[in-house]
RNA sequence: GGCCCCAUCGUCUAGUGGUCUAGGACACCGGCCUCUCACGCCGGGAACAGGGGUUCGAGUCCCCUUGGGGUCACCA
């Protein structure tokens, strides 16, 4: 049994997005399952699109997953003269020919053709050139590119996908295609097959968009006497209106550094990712890696397209629910001292972060976190809905100030009055902060949630969150007391 | 337009001829819980694109129609 070796091969000519990180992401997962290889190729052959930050973007993208690879990142044009040596030996053993028509002229033909309704591959004028014809041109100097002979069979040409079953091809629908430019750069077709050739790759797990692609690079392969791969084609994402999700058309929003950025937790955009066109077969969606591994198979792979269900200006999601949800969900599951580590980086960027969160203060970090994390939805919240907890300079929102301070003017007295009782108690706990609250409601006969909510709002600035004892307990009575005894200028 | 692929709730999906009056999840709507909001729990609405076959029996197999997508470069 051979080795089973996988490929990653973006071309860097923009970021990482939803599309590309889930077919990194498939490779990644039938690698490891299989025990195989993940190689990482930069198709970089595009000279004009190619770009340094996209490359840099690729790889921090990748990074930021967690889909390592085993070997690369290679270069495509490290392995030039692999492709031009492959193309040579395709013109020798007659697989190919040099083609001398004018791009003008084959796209006048094309646009006959096309008015004409009628196929509009290339009409094979210089397929049967003679010799002398060839080197006739030659010798004037015409430029020419190389065509790939398509073999003159009747019949099919086919290969089992693994995802999608047996696919073929009538031969008379071939195209004999171009595989080197006239400036003697090889095409596309013909380096990505030179590479996985060379690579030694076993399976070819890519989108649906290269089945046409497919079909051409089995020729290449039967021509250039190289063992052909295993191919799978998954289903491609689409966005809400069924439209190719690409960088361009859609903006950040389907960029991988865009869930970086907005407080995502790596494993937890995999996890979404994976059950984008893909599901265990039973009701299971929330996976670790190893039970991710365990599960994965090509064949459970849907035929069908996804769609990507980002909601653009909505303002409850800020992109596909599911995602959040799943990122949710690890948010409140996951190993709190993992958490830590990733909230940490969240208050250093916002200054807010004490160094003796790692020291003596690590056991008050870690409770808060667990306290607080209930009621979030991305690593991005605890720096600004749960800043009360980490700094002074919370903002007050405007909603609970109106709903919880301001509607009772009362409060101005009685929350330093309670402040005061704070103060003098004996021992400031769960059942005695709660006591003294609900004692002094009694007291001025009013509701205790008027006292709590306005607490709340207060102390925390939120119109929302844990069990306001439990956030006593989390801020501390000195912090409280200045809180609360601070509330006059919530009212100026 | 040619060729290719696809088709179950709004979205992700389960379903491989009978156990489907189609199951789960997200989202949505109720209710419970409650100091708030979440979580959680309970409940609700929501789909087999249409038409023909095959079969005792079809979401499941076949054909057609329709719809969606991909691809038709000296881009990758």
């Amino acid at each position: 049994m051979t080795e089973t070796r996988l490929r990653f091969p973006p071309s860097p000519t923009g970021y990482l997005h939803i599309g590309g990180a889930r077919t990194a992401l498939y490779n990644w997962l039938y690698a490891k399952k299989n025990n195989g290889k993940l190689i990482l190729r930069i198709e970089d052959t595009d000279a004009d699109r190619s770009t340094k930050e996209s490359i840099q973007g690729i790889l921090d993208g990748l990074d930021w997953l967690g889909i390592d690879y085993d070997e690369g990142p290679f270069f495509q044009t490290d392995f030039h003269d692999d492709h031009v040596t492959s193309a040579q030996k395709l013109l020798d053993n007659g697989s190919a020919y040099k083609c001398f028509c004018t791009k003008e002229v084959l796209d006048a033909k094309r646009e006959a053709a096309q008015a004409a309704k009628q196929q509009r591959g290339y009409d094979r004028t210089c397929r049967h050139l003679s010799p002398e014809e060839i080197a006739e041109k030659e010798a004037a100097n015409i430029p020419y590119v190389l065509r790939f002979k398509v073999p003159e069979r009747t019949g099919t040409l086919g290969y089992d996908d693994k995802i999608l079953g047996r696919i073929e091809s009538n031969y008379s629908e071939l195209d004999d295609f171009v595989i080197v430019r006239s400036n003697g750069k090889p095409l596309y077709l013909l380096c990505n097959v030179v590479d996985d050739i060379r690579d030694r790759i076993s399976h070819i797990i890519r989108g649906q968009d290269h089945m046409t692609n497919t079909i051409k690079q089995i020729l290449l392969y039967e021509a250039l006497d190289a063992p052909q791969p295993v191919f799978a084609h998954m289903p491609l994402t689409l966005d809400t209106k069924k439209a190719k999700i690409s960088k361009r058309s859609h903006g950040e929003i389907v960029a991988i550094q865009f869930y970086r950025d907005n407080g995502f937790i790596p494993w937890a955009f995999n996890n979404f990712l994976a059950l984008l066109g893909w599901s265990a077969g039973n009701d299971q969606e929330f996976f670790t890696k190893e039970e991710l591994i365990e599960a994965f198979s090509l064949e459970r792979i849907n035929k069908s397209s996804a769609i990507f269900n980002y909601r653009k200006n909505d303002p409850k999601f800020f992109t596909d629910p599911k995602a959040i949800y799943i990122n949710e969900h690890y948010l409140r599951t996951m190993d709190i001292g993992a958490l830590a580590v990733m909230v940490k980086r969240e208050l250093v960027a916002e200054n807010i972060w004490d160094p003796r969160y790692d020291e003596d203060k690590k056991e008050w970090y870690l409770s808060t976190l667990a306290l607080i994390r209930d009621r979030f939805h991305t690593l991005k919240d605890f720096a600004s809905l749960g800043r009360a907890y980490f700094a002074e300079d919370f903002t007050v929102e405007p909603k609970p100030l109106k709903k919880n301070v301001l509607k009772f003017e009362g409060l101005k007295e009685w929350l330093p009055e309670l402040a005061n009782r704070y103060e003098a108690l004996e021992s400031f706990n769960l059942e005695e902060t709660e006591r003294v609250a609900r004692e002094l409601a009694t007291e001025l006969e009013i509701k205790p949630g008027i006292i709590i909510n306005g607490m709340r709002t207060v102390v925390t600035g939120q119109l929302a969150g844990p069990s306001m004892f439990d956030i006593l307990m989390a801020i501390g009575r000195e912090r409280v007391i200045l809180r609360l005894r601070n509330i006059d200028n919530l009212f100026a």
